[in-house]
DNA sequence: GTTGACCTTTACGTAAAGGTCAACTATGAA
DNA sequence: TTCATAGTTGACCTTTACGTAAAGGTCAAC
């Protein structure tokens, strides 16, 4: 059994963020770390928990929707109405998420193209290229 | 060619912002759209950086990062070094970009898994599935 | 018995991206 | 002429996601 614990720092070093990020993260009720005393100690789920946070936040979710997608998973999957709310609302994210992979996509073209463009200008007018 | 013009209103219906973004955005210096007495009157072109920049706001590009990006298509590709900086920064947006889908990938797939498993559950305990 | 490292809470500060509202202007139709 | 419609600027308000002190607890090491 992983009966691995953490403290703050070790957290936060770990993923590059602040003491402060983790504490308001507990505040905004995405983590529950028990307590030795005063001090926060963090499980391994704790860490699976804040690696969904953070990836969530790579892709744009506010706080607000992590704490409902993780919600989800450990949500009553009790009562039927809110077992429809939901799948619908993973079905909304997954749509968007779909549609913004479409735009990176493009950005992505875009970035490229421009990069060509401007690689093939310097080139042609500043030929002493050292090709990094 | 394609001399059609439009309204702030206009624009702003037809990608569903409000006219105080629009103006936000030329406050940031996103947009400049020609005048006619005191009234914006935005071209075509005006409107092509407004996809870029509501594409950009939904892969989470902030202003700042836009306003950048829109620089570099127009900008000077005179001075040898504004180049080298300019294709440096586009790689590496490059490369969020490239991270972010992955991201993306790895959320669906625990969304649809998510959605799976409630959707089971729910044809086992609610058997009464009007299939939506 | 104090220094240092690490932890705590409370509380105010801040930047980004607009929303909202008030007061004014210009134009065209009734 | 007056009313409606669309536009303008300017000022202040709001939310999100933390940053940044201030003030102090705890425990090991010297």
């Amino acid at each position: 059994m992983t009966k691995r614990t953490y403290s703050i720092s070790e957290l936060s070093e770990e993923f590059g963020i602040t003491p402060r990020t983790l504490r308001y993260y507990e505040d905004e009720a995405l983590i529950a770390p028990k307590r030795e005393g005063q001090a926060r100690i963090y499980s391994t789920s704790d860490r699976a928990r804040l690696i969904w946070i953070l990836r969530g936040k790579r892709v744009g979710f506010s706080i607000t929707d992590i704490r409902e997608v993780l919600n989800m998973h450990y949500g009553e999957g009790g009562k039927e109405e809110q077992c429809r709310v939901t799948i619908t609302a993973c079905k909304n994210r997954i749509k968007n998420l779909e549609q913004q992979k479409k735009d990176i996509d493009e950005t992505l073209e875009e970035l490229s193209s421009l990069v060509d463009t401007m690689t093939i200008f310097m080139a042609e007018n500043y030929p002493a290229d050292n090709s990094l």
